[in-house]
DNA sequence: TTGAAAGCGATACCAG
DNA sequence: CTGGTATCGCTTTCAA
């Protein structure tokens, strides 16, 4: 059955670089971390042994010997809205259970739509204390130069669910955004059963994220489905009671209203709104992100669809990819691709045990 | 930003439980690991002290211990279907990474529909070899039966796809068949734009996943979709061939059919008979299963839209539970609870790179 | 039934 | 620049 011990032949040890470069146990631990003091002569010679061996490093027993932490940092906008909270969530329980293999995960909050709170909390770092940075912000000159300056100073970078692609962060941890608007756009057409127009309702200008899903949203509808039109979208800025206030005279102008596409944050505001003008009949509603407020509304019929991202999956994506950077371990792709979930009230996951 | 090291208070180890419980080393590894030859006072000491600590193994460490590798077996039923050699793929590609991590990954095939085959194989495994086993396969007694034997053996076992909620399988890795189906329900109601009859292809009278589904879906069909009619299944035997050879009659009694919902395997027969006889024109099709030919299908407009769940997360998930229960480890719930995955064609993630 | 001591693979410190 | 060696937390002989 090929099931026996032996197999797979005695895998490299830093030990075999070590007799094979003719070196010591030391210079390889050198090479192998990039640490200065090494003639590139024998760097060569190691490296050469690395490869011949096909050599990979083994984490356990790295971090075992290795008395630091690996410390890694959230930096989430302060914001109260459920789905940073999620990520809040999930960052203490993950943090909590990988104390036990040397990691200490943290969490900052910067004030949102202000670039240089970021800024400054990049630059604040120091590559002495954190390994890793997860950023979740919007795409500014500045702080695509911040994030540059991390990573020069050895801090490696991942930007959260808005990408930073012109920065050069080691990876970006999230959706594919102009998908998500795809999809929440093919499952409009496909729910609304007359012919009218649908509200988008976006979150900030700022957002990558937002002006993505809004993106992609349009193209389909256009493609797919013309005979809805697609009406200039309310700005919520994430904010709830924002997004409440400003609906009864979007809805007074249109009266032929057959859908919303709530693209941001902000729901609680939407439900509410619908739920107290009884507009709910007819009208299909398709949101952002699984959280308290919209699995109940997805339950009571208020939402239609909701479009999300694993929350748990990002921060544990996030994390590994931090840990994988630093230690120039090999990752796995397929494993770190967020994917686009869709919710109807039928494939609902369980509501969480806590 | 609390992000010093020093936190936390040094986490104990088997050293400060042999010094707590006044007792050596080995001692503390025999409890640890429930081997034979200690003095049940001294278990209690022992026990004691780890309680007091507040002690959680160091898996790492004690992977790197132990020179024996950990032995995992997946049984899969021998057939070509696609998602099980998606199975198969993932088990060979997580296999090889955990090479890395003293973690052996191989697999066995049994004939399918036969339950003996597979009882034949949990007998033979003898727990000096193989330390857990994750099972896909029918729900008999003589399994059930079979799968106690092994557990006593001090084999774990896991479910795979299909619950064996009878045997005492350690866990269940799948997802939730009857809301799976129901999913399915609801998304054929609303895509479908006429009335008309709902034809359900299933695969075997003995996969209870298959019986699950089924299940679902008819409840939601006939509570909320009342106008439209589900007809009398066919089974497939998940076999293409014999999917695309019963289909024309079935077509040719039911003028009016509006939908097919593919529950089980056998989806490349569906879409080659679909393809030939044109029928794909206002027909809404739901399959199971994201594999090669259900995503060009999908692509193409034959399919609407494809309920799914992730085959790497199955056998990450399986192989991770397998792990915490020989090792006596803590597992994340919310991890390994195996989503139902909704996919149109706009959120169909990026081809393998492969 | 128990203990002492030698590793597992990698890192870090102190010499040279 | 380079090498020797103690050490991380745990498992595993081998003796007692």
């Amino acid at each position: 059955m090929g099931t026996d011990n032996v197999s797979a032949g005695p895998k490299p040890t830093v030990n075999d670089i070590a007799r094979v470069a003719g070196v010591s146990l030391a210079t390889v631990d050198r090479v192998l971390n990039a640490r200065p003091g090494v003639r590139s002569a024998t760097i060569e010679k190691v490296n050469k042994a690395i490869a011949e061996l096909g050599y990979v490093r083994d984490a356990a027993a790295a971090n075992l010997a290795r008395r630091r932490f690996f410390n890694l940092l959230f930096v989430l906008p302060d914001t109260t809205n459920e789905f940073v909270s999620n990520l809040e969530v999930q960052v203490a329980q993950q943090g909590a259970k990988l104390l036990h293999e040397r990691v200490l995960v943290s969490e900052t909050k910067v004030p949102p739509f202000d670039p240089q709170a970021i800024v400054k909390t990049l630059d604040r770092l120091d590559a002495e204390h954190i390994d890793g940075v997860a950023v979740f912000g919007p795409e500014t000159p500045a702080i695509r130069d911040a994030i540059k300056r991390a990573r020069q100073k050895g801090i490696a970078v991942v930007a959260l669910v808005a990408d930073l692609p012109s920065s050069d962060r080691d990876h970006f941890v999230g959706i594919d955004n102009v998908a998500a608007g795809r999809t929440a756009a093919q499952l409009m057409g496909r729910f609304v059963r007359k012919n009218g127009r649908v509200l988008v309702i976006t979150g900030s200008r700022l957002a990558r994220d937002h002006l993505e899903r809004r993106k992609g949203f349009d193209a389909v509808m256009g493609e797919s489905f013309p005979e809805l039109k697609v009406v200039a979208s309310v700005e919520g800025r994430d904010d709830p009671d924002l997004v409440k206030q400003m609906l009864p005279d979007v809805f007074a102008a249109y009266p032929d209203l057959v859908g919303v596409y709530s693209s941001a944050a902000g729901n609680p505001g939407l439900i509410s709104y619908l739920k107290e003008s009884g507009r709910q009949e007819n009208l299909v509603v398709i949101a952002h992100e699984l959280t308290a407020s919209s699995r109940a509304a997805l339950k009571s019929g208020v939402f239609d669809a909701i479009i999300s991202q694993d929350a748990g999956h990002l921060v544990r994506s996030a994390i590994r990819l931090l840990r994988a950077t630093t230690h120039r371990l090999p990752f796995d792709d397929t494993q770190e691709r967020i994917r686009i979930d869709i919710y109807v009230r039928e494939n609902l996951p369980a509501e969480r045990p806590v």
